[in-house]
DNA sequence: AGCATATCATTGCGCTCGCAACATTTGTCT
DNA sequence: AGACAAATGTTGCGAGCGCAATGATATGCT
C-alpha cells in the first residue's frame, strides 16, 4: 500500500452514530423485555439458555466446561448458575465415568417438562419484540451483520 | 379480522434462528472487545458513557435523574457508578440551587481532558469491531432494525 | 514409571447492579 | 395554610458474574 493517513477515520458520521446509538440503547431494553416475559415462569434468560443447550444435547447432558463455552460464561459463573437450577430441581450434577475431573450437568425430567412448557412462550416473546418487527430482507441482513462481526472478532481476538 | 389461528408461529425458521443466535452470541463478544480496548485508559464502557453525556451537556453537568435515564440505569446504580468517577477525580457532585432535592453531576477539567483523550481510541475501537465490517447498505439497515425494535418496545412497554 | 504441565470444577473475594426502604424536598388540592 | 402525593438521591441487602487460587485428575515427555 502507499502512504496512508495516520488517523483513518476519527469520528462517526451521522448514519454511523444513528446506528450505534440505536443499537446500544435498544439492546438493553430488548433483553429486559425478554426477562420480563420469562419471569412469570420463574426463569431468567440465562437459566433458559442452560435448559435449551442441555435439551438439545445427546442424553440431555453436557460437560460443565462445554456448557460454559456455549454460554460464554466463566467456569465460576456456570457453577453458580447451575447451583440455582439444581436447587430448583431442573438439573442434576453427575460425575463423568470417563474423566473423573468433569461433572456432567444433566437435565431432569422436571427440567425437560419445564423447557418444553416455557419454550413456546419465549419464542413468541422473541418474535413479538424482535423478529416480527423485521422484513424478510432486514432479517437476512441482520444475520449477515452479526455473522460478519463475529468473524471479525475471531480474527482480532487471537492477537 | 377473520378467525385467526391461536398459535400464530410457534417456532423459529432457519433464517430466524440464524439471525437470533448470531445476535445473542456476538453481542457479548463485541462488548467484551470494547471493554478490553478501553481498559488501558482505566475506564469501563459505563464510565465512558457518563463522561460522554456530561461533556455533551450545557455547562458539563446533568441532574442525577436525567443522567440515570439516559444511561438506562437505576438511581442506585448511578449513585454507585458516580462514586467511582468522583473517587477518580473525573466528576464532582454539586447540589442544585433551583431544586434542593437534586444533585448535579459535573465534569471536572480532568474529566474533560480524559474524555477528549480517550474518545478517539474508543471510536476507533467501535469502527474496527463493528462499523468497518458493514457495507453502507448494511449500516443503513442496521440502524433501521434497531429503531424499529425500539419503537416496538415503546408501544408494548406501557401496557 | 515419574514428574511437569494442562485441564476441570469449585470457592473466596470484589465489583456492578436492581429492588425496597428511607429522608428530604417539591408540587397539588382543598 | 395544611395535608397528601410525587419526585429525588442515598443506603442496605441480595443476586449474578469474573478473576485468582486451590484441589483433583489427565496427559505428555523423558
Amino acid at each position: 500500500m502507499g502512504v496512508s493517513s495516520p488517523e483513518p477515520t476519527p469520528w462517526l458520521s451521522p448514519i454511523e452514530m444513528r446506528a450505534w446509538r440505536a443499537y446500544i440503547e435498544t439492546h438493553q431494553d430488548l433483553m429486559r423485555a425478554l426477562e420480563v416475559d420469562l419471569s412469570p415462569h420463574g426463569l431468567t434468560v440465562g437459566d433458559y439458555q442452560v435448559l435449551v443447550y442441555l435439551s438439545e444435547s445427546e442424553d440431555q447432558h453436557l460437560r460443565m466446561c462445554d456448557l460454559a463455552e456455549r454460554l460464554q460464561l466463566s467456569p465460576s459463573g456456570l457453577t453458580r448458575r447451575l447451583d440455582g437450577l439444581v436447587r430448583s430441581g431442573l438439573v442434576t450434577r453427575h460425575p463423568s465415568d470417563e474423566d473423573r475431573r468433569v461433572m456432567l450437568a444433566v437435565l431432569t425430567p422436571q427440567g425437560r417438562d419445564t423447557i418444553e412448557k416455557v419454550a413456546p412462550d419465549h419464542v413468541r416473546s422473541v418474535r413479538r419484540h424482535l423478529i416480527d418487527r423485521l422484513s424478510p430482507h432486514q432479517l437476512e441482513v441482520f444475520a449477515e451483520i452479526f455473522e460478519a462481526v463475529a468473524a471479525g472478532l475471531r480474527d482480532t481476538a487471537p492477537l
